[in-house]
DNA sequence: GCCAACGTTGGC
DNA sequence: GCCAACGTTGGC
């Protein structure tokens, strides 16, 4: 199993968004290291953290799980859409996307902040300059560090 | 294939 | 709002 960082800006849906949907397709990849990473490197069981980005307090607030695989983002197709793209051939849909499901919320957001501060994660993908992908590898090791962060007190 | 211009992301 | 760091586009 794998996991994950997911990026969305809390203005646009946020961790409050997804408890009340529950599942819900993560549209608007729109960038091809992601999407190939979503088709190729992501499972089904696989499990991601929720971060806010582009926000206030930019930190991983969540816990979801992929729950479908790959398949064509409708949105592409919308021309009502801001993710519509014209150039997407339907019979060969340029952009995909996967189910998440919510599984909880983290007992306190863990800031971007406080990741940069640790140690063990200056190797981190989030911590590097110049970071612009909305979708994320983390390692193992990195998960279980996140997460050993959630029992601490905030710093 | 090079590269300048432009657009986007996202922290600050 | 600013700006660094990319990615993409398109002329050549």
């Amino acid at each position: 199993m794998a996991y994950w960082l997911m990026k969305s800006e809390p203005d646009g849906y946020s961790i409050d968004d997804l408890e009340r949907d529950g599942v819900e397709p993560w549209d608007g990849i729109r960038n091809y290291q992601v999407r190939n990473m979503i088709r190729d490197d992501m499972a089904v069981g696989d499990m991601a953290l929720f971060y806010h980005s582009a926000c206030k307090t930019p930190a991983a607030v969540g816990i979801m799980t992929i729950v479908s695989e790959a398949y064509p983002d409708p949105t592409q197709f919308d021309a009502s859409s801001k993710y519509f793209d014209a150039g997407s051939d339907p019979d060969n849909p340029r952009w995909l996307l996967r189910d998440v499901k919510f599984e909880r919320k983290l007992a306190r957001e863990i800031t971007l902040k406080e990741l940069k501060a640790h140690p063990e994660l200056q190797d981190f993908q989030l911590n590097k300059r110049g970071n612009r992908l909305s979708i994320l590898p983390v390692s193992e090791k990195e998960w279980s560090l996140i997460l050993g962060l959630e029992k601490a007190p905030a710093s």
